[in-house]
DNA sequence: GATCAAGTTTACGTTTACGTAAACGTATGC
DNA sequence: GCATACGTTTACGTAAACGTAAACTTGATC
């Protein structure tokens, strides 16, 4: 099978990252690209890893964090203590997220007023006009 | 009327941050608290935009982005230019915060699943020692 | 009046997440 | 055969957001 395969200026266009984005990364230990010769080649494993990390920078995470997120998913886990310490790590996760729901909900409610003002205002200077 | 007023450590202990950081915040100008001698007195105005500041941190905004959000409450926006480049300014976050709210919710879909596989996993342990 | 606790200024240190520049390799089109 | 585009390593720089330490005031308390 033809597996796709993607070079560095590739998935930094993509992405809208630089290439010294996706270098740090690997220095960081966040993906593992192959080499062809001195060249890196990444898989669409790698692409998502990267995809991913990026997910949780938009919402204020750090690498280290979005890695600690994205090593939820492969199942190095066999005995009970660890699937349960997982199953703590994974319910912290989701209770900062719903916070940060609750925050952007709340940042919406006043972006809404801020515009209806806004618009208010516009709509009052025009009649005050004629 | 008897303004409530709080001290630097009040603040400090209330939103869980230390008395560095809210001086910090002061050094940069978001906050600008008066003075009873040499100590810092804080209004209720001023506990609140350290809460709001304090909410967009936890949404991965920097500090300046969170002051401009704020100060898109005062009005001193008058002629229609600055209405309307105040208007695109809400539309520009509330994008932003829609795709953030996205993000959380395509993360916490990835917890969910986690944490059932999780549940699975310990239930076929508990099964298979019978 | 000595000893705290809480506050102050000044200043240097630290981590994160890259930016930027230098100096070099490689292959592709004209 | 040489420019040009794309890639590489190495290394120093930087902005943001505080931490940490030193050295000093200033009431409050025993």
């Amino acid at each position: 099978m033809p597996e796709t395969t993607y070079s560095i200026s590739d998935l930094a266009s993509e992405f809208g990252v630089t290439t010294r984005t996706i270098r740090f990364y690997e220095e960081k230990g966040l993906i593992h690209p192959r080499r062809e010769g001195q060249k890196r080649v990444y898989s669409p494993a790698d692409r998502v890893r990267i995809k991913l990390i990026l997910r949780g920078k938009r919402i204020g995470m750090s690498l280290r964090e979005s890695v600690e997120v994205i090593d939820l998913y492969d199942p190095e886990h066999n005995n009970e203590e660890q699937l349960n310490s997982l199953i703590n790590t994974v319910r912290e996760k989701r209770a900062r997220l719903l916070q940060q729901k609750k925050d952007i909900d709340e940042m919406l409610g006043g972006l809404d007023e801020v515009e209806a003002l806004c618009e208010q205002a516009l709509d009052d200077n025009h009649r005050s006009q004629r």
